[in-house]
DNA sequence: AGACATAGACACCTTGAGGTAACCACATGC
DNA sequence: GCATGTGGTTACCTCAAGGTGTCTATGTCT
């Protein structure tokens, strides 16, 4: 697969396949946006979890722990006896949720292709 | 895994998730970026694949086949003996290219954020 | 007593995206 | 004659993401 291609703008680490990778696991983006837009950049992992429809405890504790090793959340043990944690979106974390509003706004603004889209899934089908 | 949540802002088929998909296929939103900026709009299956580095001829044409089946390219074929073909960006398409544009903008403008992520995974391993 | 919530850990399984490699048909160039 | 480029198709394999279900420990609520 070796390619001597002139434009390199386009190799494997370049800066737009890196954001992709952002998005490549299916949770992180909207525990971020649901972190920062509807708890202030900090909740509880049961919090959380009512707020994402769909997600199981098992992905969201392995996402969330993923976070916490890219520096994109703080985890949070609180001793107490019904066991409580907490995640905070750190500074790095914050600067990741301006290109995932920037997405979401732009889906929410454009629903109409999206059905667009959708429409031709099911049609062939 | 029922949950009564009382937030239906965040089911499976809001904006937000469906845009997601978009880039939930590797190569998607790479080809209708590289088809508009560098080939404005229209391209031949080798061009795109000289394009690309890293797809393989069969990620190409899959990718392009799904595409042409969501109406986001149309696909272009030449009787002519070496087989020709080429695959043009229609309207729907040309309206996905803006929200991939946002993102990779935000990527190239944010590289030193891509590259804090990039250097936490690297030091943990 | 027993149910429930809390935050996980752990075992297990399925699915499909993505990748590799070989083959086809044909015309041109050496 | 033989290699090469064109645009695919097809078979095959792998790996990891994502999901389900069960188990833990303990404290309150009824």
């Amino acid at each position: 697969m070796r390619i001597g291609s002139p434009d390199h703008e386009w190799r494997e680490d370049c800066a737009p396949r890196r954001v992709l990778e952002i998005f490549s696991s299916k949770w992180t983006s909207m525990i971020l946006h649901v972190l920062d837009t509807r708890h202030k950049g900090c909740a509880r992992t049961g919090v959380l979890q009512r707020s994402l429809p769909g997600i199981s405890k098992k992905m969201l504790t392995q996402t969330l722990r993923d976070m916490e090793a890219d520096g994109l959340v703080t985890r949070r043990v609180y001793g107490t006896v019904p066991p409580a944690v907490d995640y905070t979106l750190t500074l790095l974390g914050k600067r990741f949720v301006e290109p995932i509003e920037l997405l979401y706004g732009w889906g929410r603004a454009n629903a109409d292709a999206l059905d667009d889209l959708a429409a031709r899934r099911t049609k062939d089908a």
